[in-house]
DNA sequence: CCGAGACCTGACCGATTGGTCAAAACATTT
DNA sequence: AAATGTTTTGACCAATCGGTCAGGTCTCGG
């Protein structure tokens, strides 16, 4: 101890990001969301290395410094980002469950599955981007929560195909068919577009890749769809 | 023509990145693919703009002026990672023809792109950032040379349905889902292993995942793995 | 042995990056 | 209105970014 250390370590200094951590008041809660719905595009667009700060003040209209006061670091805002979305990913497994017919079960699936990628394509293409390289934010969700839903769920598959219910398919590799399948449509929707001459993807384009996906699961599953196979459903 | 505008614009100065463009010696196609090579991993874990020059030329070993004497741009050097590996995507194409056996072919198919995901599961994941991010800079091979071949290659799967041979699927579609299904093992490889409770993705991984989707795909166009479906082919 | 041109690179440039900070503005409660 | 705490932001910082350039080295035909 001959010098007392100039303080901490310069790059560590956060001194108080988020003074009311324990009770967000309502319109602190507000402003993140706002901040956090202008990050989200560019982080979608950019990935994280080629989001700046000062991109995403810009489409939020506000001084880069406010976002700062609000998440401290790009780091924390994207992981805020990333968290808000991550049990999206979860909810369509709802429809996964032994006592329901796999074929509906199935075809449910897809259907919710299609339709967040129609609604929310731009978190699709986050969590897309946070995987390829790396899933160093969220690595610990994917090896924990999301492990054991699919453990769970591919239990469920197991039982159908044990029962004859379903052809004996590989229930973790589906799973991995279905999200690819799915989330391909948002994630590398402008490659869909290229190969199928369109500006923009139509719900009528949604709803067709809809009908073929699902349509080809149960069959690949061994089920047949259910007579005509009606897309009108809530 | 009041003032002789002062030279070119400042950022437009490209004097002769490559002098001998028409006659690349060996010596230097060699260091090209030196230098490309070091990119692809640095481009496939940070995307675009999260990569610096700096760190491609620390694992190429070289200084960072040279990659510029070599590419000009970081973007020039970039779109040539990604046109070295376009037509990568297409080979597979070349099973889809009409005297083949559909069953045949869509096996082959399918057991040819899962090879590519391991066996260049980063140029796959520098393809696939390039495609989020909006594909700007192989845009135009998207819906020029890759439609093509797709339009080719659906009209295949069409006589076939038209001539009973496979279930009426939607061909575009089922490239997209083919797509995805195979890549996913490439781009989302840590996604895979956290489910599957791995560190690494094995040889043997992939051969489960290829039977898997071989037989799934099969199914879903309505046809039979030829008989207890030995993975062995070359 | 001598140019001539290809190849190489340390030093440098302006711009932009993520992040900090102090002071001003605002809101609340006493 | 004084006091207390939160929110806001322009100005600023060191670090890093992609890119340039002058001048060196190397190679090779003559």
């Amino acid at each position: 101890m001959t010098a007392p250390l100039p303080s901490v370590r310069a790059k560590r200094a956060r001194p108080a990001p988020r003074p009311t951590a324990a009770f967000p008041s309502r319109a602190r809660r507000l402003k993140e969301q706002r901040i956090l719905e202008a990050a989200e595009p560019v982080f979608a667009e950019a990935g994280f290395g080629g989001a700046s700060m000062q991109a995403i003040a810009e489409r939020a209209g506000l001084p880069k410094a406010n976002l700062h006061y609000y998440f401290g670091t790009k780091q924390a805002l994207y992981r805020a980002l990333l968290a808000r979305n991550l049990d999206l990913w979860l909810d369509a497994f709802d429809h996964i469950v032994p006592e329901r017919d796999p074929a509906d079960a199935l075809a449910a699936y897809v259907r919710d599955k299609m339709q967040a990628s129609w609604e929310r394509p731009l978190a699709s293409k986050v969590f897309a981007n946070e995987v390829i390289h790396g899933a160093v934010e969220i690595g610990g969700y994917l090896s924990t929560k999301l492990r054991q839903k699919v453990d769970e769920k591919a239990a469920v598959i197991d039982g159908w195909a044990a029962a004859g219910r379903i052809a004996p398919v590989d229930a973790r590799h589906l799973f991995f068919t279905l999200w690819a399948a799915t989330q391909t449509y948002a994630d590398f929707d402008v490659q869909v577009c290229a190969v199928l001459d369109r500006r923009h993807l139509t719900k009528a384009d949604l709803a067709r890749a809809t009908d073929h996906l699902v349509a080809f699961v149960l069959r690949g599953c061994g089920l047949t769809p259910p007579a005509a196979c009606s897309p009108r459903t809530a």
